[in-house]
DNA sequence: GCATATTTGTCCGTATGTATA
DNA sequence: CTATACATACGGACAAATATG
């Protein structure tokens, strides 16, 4: 047979679940890519070769290829003419302006909350949540409570397309995160700075929230542009 | 030869350009396509199908299911199983939401040009390129300065992000504009009033340019929206 | 730098299923 | 209900570009 090539292990897309459903093929096949990126078993950088991921999913090249044209464009993979699909890598220009614009939005979000007790009540859980998957050492789990909390507060603007662009921008800063290999050093801290942020923000403080809000977020951006360089 | 089967007209797509350049055959193919669809020349809710496009391109069935694939995730079309390919009918819904993340988010890039003197400039120019469109009659440009002024203002945020957001609600709306016959009717009242909102900022007065900015983008989702009810 | 192998890009033909007149 | 047009999906083919030794 053929030596395996292996600039990319061969079995690297060989865990794809087995495709069901009533979506069209090339939907399921993005929606099982999609999954296994953002679950990080696809490394940013990875290449995705159309004949492996064809005969993983049991499909043909042409269906892998419509799948592949919409994960790019939803900004999970990059497609280079005549080279392939990789799974997207951040630079450290991506993790500035996510930043920026989590700067800029979710202030508004905040401040659409504090009027709202089940807001409010929302973000509470959350950080609950948060904490006891803290102490259970489930560091993946505080990842998840983390961007939901902020997910929350962006739900809070009431738009839709807001929403989808966080949606988004998560799942790029996701990639990001593929990158760090200590989930606590990288979670832990924001425990305890969301649960500020939501005691000033019930206690009617929203501006001191909003700084808080602020802080945390120049804090992560810093953590994760200091882990992207090596 | 086969009969005409015209739900749509078979010609719908038959000036599409010829392709050329150094892209994939599929970006071109896509383009094309966003092409004729931002110009108005495919109306919203006509049919793609695949042998008509795949024709007035000359090229083949499964590249142009790649471009469908890339335009559908742009909200350009909107894709039915088994029904084919449509352009996207933006929704009342669609218009309110939309109006209401503008309504957040245009703010946030007025009081970022506040500061700025050639940002003041850059948004004094386009007015004035409006006016002048205006008294020429010239209501497609008049359009055009409007989209840029208001893309000036969400640069201002100096976000890429957010700009490529605004983009693609431009896109959309769009399509709304595509319903409504009366273009004066649409683009008229609005040079004027974004005369004021730069008169406003250049005088420092940013609240005041806020306040005349919101009621802008009320009156205008009021006027897109009574234009979609027939 | 060159020859070769691999992979992508694109096309075609075809079989099957689905929605609509 | 049947017929028809169309979308869905597959597999094979070949050229062109890229990677490999």
């Amino acid at each position: 047979m053929v030596a395996v090539p292996a600039r990319v292990p061969e079995d690297a897309v060989a865990g794809l679940r087995t495709l069901s459903g009533r979506s069209s093929t090339s939907e399921q096949a993005a929606d099982a890519l999609r999954r296994h990126i953002t679950e990080g078993l696809l490394r940013p950088g990875a290449q995705l070769r159309e004949e492996a991921v064809a005969a993983a999913l049991g499909i043909s090249r042409n269906t892998v290829r419509e799948a592949f044209r919409a994960l790019s464009r939803e900004g999970l993979v990059e497609h280079t003419l005549h080279r392939g699909v990789f799974v997207r890598r951040i630079s450290a220009a991506d993790v500035v302006d996510i930043y920026r614009t989590r700067r800029l939005l979710e202030p508004l979000g905040l401040r659409a909350v504090a009027d709202r007790p089940r807001a409010v009540a929302a973000l509470t859980q959350t950080v609950t949540a948060a904490e006891t998957a803290a102490r259970a050492g489930d560091w993946a789990a505080v990842g998840t409570a983390d961007i939901v909390f902020h997910r929350t507060l962006v739900d809070a603007c009431g738009s839709d397309r807001l929403g989808r662009l966080f949606d988004q921008l998560f799942a790029e800063l996701r990639l990001a995160f593929a990158v760090i290999d200590e989930p606590r050093a990288l979670h832990e801290p924001y425990v305890g700075r969301n649960g500020r942020i939501v005691r000033f923000v019930a206690a009617g403080r929203a501006e001191d929230a909003c700084a808080e809000l602020d802080a945390y977020l120049r804090d992560a951006e810093a953590q994760i542009l200091a882990a992207l360089d090596d």
